[in-house]
RNA sequence: GCGGACGUGGCGAAAUUGGCAGACGCGCAGGAUUUAGGAUCCUGUGCCGCAAGGUAUGCAGGUUCAAGCCCUGUCGUCCGCACCA
């Protein structure tokens, strides 16, 4: 069959044949899973696509690839699996969409939606479409709300005053990822920080589990690393310094308590409530209060990125002592010290600590040697191991842990402090001042405070508005609507107002896991039972840049709702995996405006959707990012193609031919070892392997077409259900046990051992896979090359190891 | 600066974790087929060399009978985080 308008071939009607049997799985139900089965479980989970119009791009299908093959292979192994799909369909792009084009958001979703739908559909996925969710759905989003309403009750969610971005020119709220080097990225103008009053989630309270629960996942290395790091655990004291002259102490946290004596100075942030406080003893508060505004102004980039020179002002008239040294020193204001870490000030010891070792030489301040081991006339001297404390009479000469614990234990006696643990995880803003989002289901009462919303009462609709633009103050669109935020109080009937600021994105994504057990539950988010069988998520993969946020609030909520006996399981994830990164030809991030983003539509359209399954498995490592390349795609569908033509090649025969007997098995193990370990890239090389065995052999039989289409049915699902089908084997694939291998068939009968000489091969005997080193070793010594690079040599040693390798040294 | 990943043919990559480096695919070359191109099939293909042989996993050392893999140093690329006391 020729396709005349286009250079690839049509070997066989890819096209038709996929529909065909999409047709068929959608009426057959054939990858429904059932909430009800004597069948072991499997839940395998991808993370949920975001349907921006652009549509789908080539980097989606390679996860999802993934585990729809790992779920098609667990099915054939007798799994009751559930593999879902859903949209988490809030989100700045529709909205920013809407603003510009007046749709509303919900039609723009909805269309997205059934274009991302027909996409994934036309590559064959077997999802259980049944099940299928959307986060702005009413019915969904009802029980985020309800989730919302349980943190609240539980003291989990509280308002505070925290700064948004906001630009000047546009008025209105950014998002962090809006906000590009300082400006706003659509118009450019200044971005400053406003402060609201928004919601916040305790995460924090949860920090040490979300450590320590590591310990029963099988998460990746990467990903348990980064959540490790992200949290930031570390151990130290606060110390109390008294200020001088003052009835307060400033309280300072540091990791470093051994060094206190050579703490020669105390900078606090500039937004430290003490300079309010002690506004007027403060000399110089005018140049305080100008040094905090400025700091206030400078955005997060300008504070990180070109701040490289320490600055400050010393506050006169505020003197603190140092209560080991007792030692009277100076406090200055600093933005190198945050407010939201730790107590917002710091013990500076310059000696041995980068920062003040910086700012000390810029102050011309005392920098005193506590640690010896360092050379501090040079740099800070910052190991904490192996330096030995010196000039401090309570600790000097020991070192490390021992002597931070020893100053620990004397401030914890005198009482000036006590040991303490800090976390550079946040709190987690849980306030957008937007449209697009869930509605946060709480109400302001003059009376009462802020009351949560009957449950009874949820889902709380999101209202049409006529204009999607934040107001001009930076409040959500939502604040314009009177009639909708005018309400009454659910606890003494009073007037109240609506909280108008939604959820943020990560809401939704936080639980959709646990609805895709009991898709349409009315009465809880997913029924008890639902969630007792399918919990925990068996494998869910998912991209590396989700670890730090989708991944640690999804665990947070989890273990919230574990706590309230919403769920069973303490975690929500058993294993986590990522994937790499899809790069386009020339090696660079797939890009509109670079010009290299290939559409899986048309890859779909000229080689087919099993080629693009399976290129997107051989195209490299799944954990490494890997460039496209047409090419590539062109030899995977030569090979689905010679696959296609097999049946030509069946002749009679029982069992597998027995000239093939043992690749097969090797086959079997190898596919399937690959597939359960993401290498899918030496499982398509295997089978490809196999193909070329079948292909040099010149003719098969029925056993091994069938063996062979079943290993190539996860990847390629369409082709190898058509070929088995043409060839009237019972059934489908899909209804097919996986194949079993035998361990002692996958033996050759004989192995080819090198024989070298000093480490360089010089010779190769083929011997039966049972001999011994005797054998070995004469047969060894009978290879003429081997005679005649011995010439003249004495042997010293002849090393053999079994199947490898037989060296012999010789001088 | 800190943390992580990585560096192997012309290209994408393999290498059972210390045992024949380059599986599998792309590309390229030669041949077959074809009116021609495309497609397909066969053969070859790390580099140097006619060959024997030599040489090769970013670079420099080390451990070992044996190193892509382990150790030390060094250079480079990519990703994440950004003064976390």
């Amino acid at each position: 069959m020729k396709d005349v308008f286009s250079e690839v071939t049509m070997y066989y009607d890819y096209s038709k044949i996929e529909k065909k049997w999409q047709a068929i799985w959608d009426e057959e139900g054939t990858f429904k899973a059932s909430n009800d089965s004597d069948k072991p479980k499997f839940y395998a989970l991808v993370e949920f696509p975001y349907p921006s119009g652009q549509g789908l791009h080539v980097g989606h299908p390679r996860p999802y690839t993934a585990l729809d093959i790992i779920s098609r292979k667990k099915r054939l192994e007798g799994y009751n699996v559930l593999f879902p799909m859903g949209w988490d369909a809030f989100g700045l792009p529709t909205e920013n969409y809407a603003i510009k084009t007046g749709i509303h958001p919900e039609i723009v979703t909805k269309n997205n939606v059934a274009h991302f739908k027909a996409q994934l559909k036309s590559i064959g996925y077997s999802f259980d479409w049944s099940r299928e969710i959307n986060t702005t759905d009413p019915n969904y989003y009802k029980w985020t709300q309800w989730i919302f309403i349980q943190l609240f009750k539980k003291g989990l969610a509280y308002k505070k005053e925290f700064p948004i971005n906001f630009c000047t020119s546009c008025k209105v709220g950014l998002a962090n990822e809006e906000v590009v080097a300082g400006k706003c990225e659509r118009c450019g103008g200044d971005v400053i920080h406003v402060v609201k009053n928004q919601w916040m989630l305790k995460i924090t309270e949860y920090a040490q589990r979300l450590i320590d629960d590591l310990d029963l996942v099988d998460y990746i290395d990467r990903v348990k690393t980064s959540q490790i790091n992200w949290i930031g655990r570390s151990e130290g004291a606060e110390v109390n310094f008294p200020l001088k002259d003052k009835s307060d102490s400033l309280t300072v946290y540091t990791t470093r308590p051994d060094t206190i004596y050579g703490a020669t100075y105390m900078v606090i942030s500039p937004e430290h409530p003490f300079v309010d406080k002690y506004a007027e003893s403060i000399e110089n508060i005018d140049e305080v209060m100008g040094y905090r505004e400025e700091a206030a102004k400078k955005s997060d980039f300008e504070r990180t990125e070109l701040v490289k020179d320490k600055t400050g002002v010393r506050l006169k008239g505020m003197d603190a002592v140092n209560p080991i040294s007792g030692e009277e020193i100076p406090v200055f204001v600093s933005d190198y010290v945050l407010m939201t870490y730790g107590t917002g000030a710091i013990m500076a010891v310059p000696a041995h600590d980068q920062r003040d070792y910086e700012f000390a030489k810029v102050f011309s301040l005392p920098i005193r040697e506590v640690i010896s081991g360092g050379d501090i006339s040079e740099a800070a001297y910052t190991d904490s191991e192996n330096g030995v404390a010196v000039n401090s009479p309570l600790i000097n000469g020991l070192k490390g842990k021992q002597a931070i614990d020893t100053m620990i234990e004397e401030i914890e006696k005198r009482g000036l402090g006590e040991r303490k643990v800090n976390y550079k995880l946040r709190d987690w803003v849980f306030s957008r001042q937007r449209y697009w989002g869930e509605p946060i289901p709480m109400v302001y009462c003059e009376k009462c405070g802020w009351q949560p919303l009957n449950e009874e009462s949820l889902p709380l609709m999101l209202p049409k508005v006529e204009n999607y633009l934040t107001t001009d103050t930076g409040e959500s669109p939502l604040a314009n609507m009177p009639e909708w935020y005018n309400t009454t109080c659910p606890k003494c009937g009073g007037k109240a107002t609506r909280e108008t600021d939604t959820m943020p994105n990560w809401a939704g994504s936080s639980w959709y896991y646990l609805r895709y057990t009991d898709p349409t539950n009315d009465d809880a988010l997913a029924s008890k039972k639902a969630l007792d069988y399918w919990l925990p998520v068996d494998w869910y993969n998912g991209g590396m840049e989700h670890t730090t946020l989708h991944l640690l609030y999804s665990r947070f909520w989890h273990k919230f709702l574990y706590d309230i006996g919403v769920v069973s399981t303490p975690e929500p994830y058993a294993k986590r995996t990522s994937h790499g990164m899809i790069l386009g030809e020339n090696n660079e991030k797939m890009s509109k405006s670079k010009g290299n983003v290939v559409n899986p539509d048309e890859v779909v359209e000229r080689y087919g959707a099993d080629t693009l399954r399976t290129y997107e498995m051989f195209i490299g490592d799944f954990t490494q990012a890997a460039p496209w390349s047409e090419n590539g795609v062109k030899g995977c569908k030569r090979f689905l193609d010679r696959v296609f033509k097999l049946p030509e090649m069946v002749q009679g025969g029982n069992g597998y031919s027995p000239a093939m007997e043992t690749a097969i098995h090797q086959t079997i193990r190898k596919v399937g070892e690959d597939i359960d370990n993401m290498k899918f890239n030496t499982a398509v090389a295997a089978l490809m392997k196999l193909l070329n065995v079948y292909t040099d052999n010149g003719k098969i039989n029925r056993e091994d077409l069938k063996v062979f289409l079943i290993l190539l049915n996860p990847f390629a699902p369409h082709v190898t259900e058509e070929i088995w089908s043409s060839c009237s084997f019972p059934s489908q694939i899909a209804k097919t046990p996986w194949p079993v291998y035998d361990e002692e068939k996958c033996v050759e009968a004989s192995v080819e051992i090198p024989i070298q000489i000093n480490g360089k091969v010089r010779a190769r005997i083929t011997v039966s896979a049972s001999a011994d080193e005797k054998e070995i070793s004469a047969a060894a010594h009978e290879c003429e090359g081997i005679i005649k690079a011995l010439e003249g040599k004495s042997i010293i040693k002849e090393i053999f190891v079994a199947g490898k390798i037989y060296n012999i040294v010789a001088k």
